[in-house]
RNA sequence: GCCGCUUUAGCUCCAACAGGUAGAGCAAUUCCAUGGUAAGGAAAAGGUUGCUGGUUCGAGUCCAGCAAGCGGCACCA
């Protein structure tokens, strides 16, 4: 017998031998039914893995998050095991569980396509009824590399580990799978699943590697949950930036423009405007001097940066003169830094914040295009911060603030802070290393003294400097850099940046950069697929549409309204078309234009107006002055509306 | 850049059997109608089926190359 301590701190005792699935069983059957995995002294076990002795056991139910990822995990394994049916020459990489779901990697001479997919999910029910037992198995790793002898890709991550290591197997029906576990013991607890896609992947994530196929799926405890996230997925696909900003006219792209190079259409302009506007104030507000520099700029100055030596693939191609090199700027920094230094500065002049909406371009991968997120030429509010060391604190502490302010403004939601650090193995950072030890030091007690959370990740500083990510997460669901304080000592020395201090003498200043908002591009699809296209107010392209019930008795009426409301500075729009009213409200609700407002005898004769809000049915009648008000208050806060 | 898929009218993963010269809806145009909260009716028009080449008596359809888009991977100062 084997005494079993429970999470609650009961003790029992059970036959040596005996499975968490099997002792689930012994306390209560619905224990059994929703149990998916256990932790057997704080280690992950299968259900079905025997347990020999005296063991603190912690049984993961259906609830954990940990079963979600426990079932997906297995249903890579199932699908494995379908594919290798299918497609005998199939080898495989890995096949993880990732959030709401998994992948597996394959190589196969079959070129898998979405038609084969129900074909491996017929498969995999086929498997799911023969309920396959998922058995687990501890070998060496010569006997592993035997065991996978004809397997490339699992021997060299078996080669890899580390010597005298456990390897673990698992083998259900005629799949082995080299495998860390847990399980869900058979495959008859898999029921609800979905294969989602067919992808390209690099093994290992080396792109000077070989290209495997990967399938990516989902599995699911019930038929709700499923259903539930595939409906999830429709939704994303209802709110993508390509397909709004399509229908509501945001932007464009054209091949013969240039792929990679949007064009902003007038609704789309309108909204950048009034957020560059708002980005402007605040700037002004908080002490930044706005400046204007080119698009071009010699090679030499990107030299001196040192951004030639390491992003010179990712720029445009050069242009060349008689005796000079001009390269289309890829970022304001040297710019920036040059300004700095066309004059003479003492230590009063410091703090010096300089910003910028800037445009750059970057020849990005032709691959990584996608709509507005990932674009070649992007405009950007740019800012540079030149500080004493002794600075450095409240600069970064105020860059910081003015940061959370605009997020909060925009409705957008901080999913993490990332502190980026270097990696010294990697050859992309420069290497003065008391540069960078000082750099990082000044960040993390800084972030420590504030008690602002954060991960800490190495290899993701700028190769100049470390910095402080601001990570938000999407409306789609995916983590992006929204803004960025960057801590930079090694660009003051390539540009040899002095001041005058208080002791006559030259001192070196640090430099801060601070990217806001991403770009406007990336901004725009984010905001767009947040909004659902339905912008709140004080950004949205018209605010409201005028609309007379009958031209002759009320348009004059509705002309004066809307003239009055351009007056005011409100983006007023006025349908005078011969059209049924029907027609004209169905157009205005279909733009998303936040108020609808329709004009009739009532209004004319009481001075009002009756105005519907964007996908609400109710109307409300109000004087005209209390309607204008309501508009400036809603501009003035940022009033957002539910959906 | 790499792997795979896709590309038909301004828009819509809307049509065209198995290779026989392209069919809708909406929008736009013209005419008629039009007073209260999501599509009034009619007419006429709209196409070098992404581009280049090949196979064929004949190509939207089959093949090759290129381009762009999409799903990922790699990259992202």
């Amino acid at each position: 017998m084997m005494q079993i301590t429970f999470k609650d701190g009961n003790v029992k005792s059970f036959d040596e031998g005996m499975s968490p699935e099997e002792i689930a069983g012994a306390i209560a059957p619905g224990l059994k039914k929703k149990a998916v995995a256990a932790y057997v002294n704080d280690e992950l076990y299968d259900l079905n893995r025997p347990i020999y002795q005296d063991a603190k056991l912690d049984i993961i139910t259906k609830d954990n998050q940990e079963a979600l990822e426990v079932l997906n995990h297995s249903t890579a394994h199932l699908m494995a095991q379908a594919v290798k049916r299918l497609y005998p020459d199939a080898k495989f990489g890995v096949g993880p569980a990732i959030k709401d779901g998994f992948y597996y990697d394959i190589a196969t001479e079959h070129t898998i396509t979405d038609d084969d997919l129900p074909k491996i999910e017929n498969m995999m029910r086929r498997i799911v009824k023969e309920q396959e037992s998922m058995m687990r198995e501890e070998i060496s790793q010569a006997e592993a590399l035997a065991r996978f002898k004809d397997d490339p890709y699992k021997r060299e991550l078996i080669e890899e580990l580390p010597e005298g290591e456990i390897i673990s197997i698992y083998t259900q029906g005629e799949f082995v799978d080299l495998c860390r576990g847990g399980h869900i013991g058979n495959t008859r607890h898999i029921k609800h699943f979905k294969l989602l896609s067919v992808a390209g992947a690099y093994w290992r994530g080396d792109s000077d590697r070989e290209m495997l196929q990967r399938i990516y799926g989902t599995a699911w405890f019930n038929k709700e949950a499923l259903e539930h996230h595939l409906k999830v997925l429709e939704d994303r696909k209802e709110r993508d930036h390509r397909k709004l900003g399509k229908e509501l006219k945001i932007f464009m792209l054209d091949k013969r423009a240039g792929q990679g190079l949007p064009i902003w259409l007038p609704n789309g302009y309108t909204i950048r405007r009034t957020l560059e506007d708002y980005v402007y104030n605040l700037e002004r507000k908080n002490g930044y001097l706005h400046l204007s520099t080119p698009v071009l700029g010699t090679k030499e100055l990107y030299q001196i940066s040192g951004h030639f030596d390491h992003y010179q693939d990712d720029m445009f191609p050069l242009m060349k003169d008689k005796d000079e090199t001009f390269v289309l700027r890829p970022m304001s920094c040297p710019h920036h830094m040059i300004v700095y230094n066309s004059e003479l500065r003492s230590y009063r002049d410091l703090p010096l914040r300089y910003a910028e909406i800037v445009t750059q371009h970057r020849y990005e991968a032709s691959g990584a295009l996608s709509g507005l997120e990932r674009v070649r030429a992007m405009t950007l509010t740019d800012s540079h911060i030149f500080a004493r060391k002794d600075q450095i604190k409240t600069e970064v502490l105020n860059a910081y603030r003015l940061i959370l302010q605009v997020i909060k403004d925009l409705d957008l939601t901080i999913d993490y802070i990332e502190l980026a650090l270097r990696d010294k193995t990697k050859g992309k950072f420069h290497d003065d290393d008391k540069l960078w030890d000082e750099a990082e030091a000044t960040l993390k007690q800084l972030l420590d003294e504030e008690n602002i959370d954060y991960h800490e990740v190495k290899g993701e500083a700028a190769f100049y400097g470390p910095k402080i990510d601001i990570q938000v997460r999407t409306a789609m669901d995916h983590v992006i850099t929204m803004s960025t304080v960057q801590l930079d000592f090694l660009l003051p020395e390539r540009f040899d940046l002095t001041y005058i201090g208080k002791d006559g003498e030259k001192h070196r200043p640090v430099v801060i950069h601070r990217g806001l908002i991403s770009t406007w591009e990336r901004l725009m699809s984010i905001l767009l697929e947040q909004y659902k296209g339905a912008f709140p107010t004080w950004l949205a392209p018209t605010q409201m549409r005028l609309i007379a019930v009958n031209q002759e008795a009320h348009g004059d009426f509705t002309q004066n309204l809307h003239e009055q409301f351009i007056d005011l500075g409100f983006r007023s729009s006025i349908d005078l078309r011969e059209e049924k009213l029907g027609y004209k409200i169905r157009e205005a609700q279909t733009q998303k234009i936040p108020y609808q407002l329709v004009i009739g005898d009532n209004e004319v004769k009481n001075n009002t107006l009756t105005y519907r809000r964007y996908g609400q049915k109710e109307q409300t009648t109000v004087s005209v002055q209390a309607f204008i008000d309501m508009i400036n208050n809603e501009i003035k806060h940022k009033t957002k509306h539910a959906e």
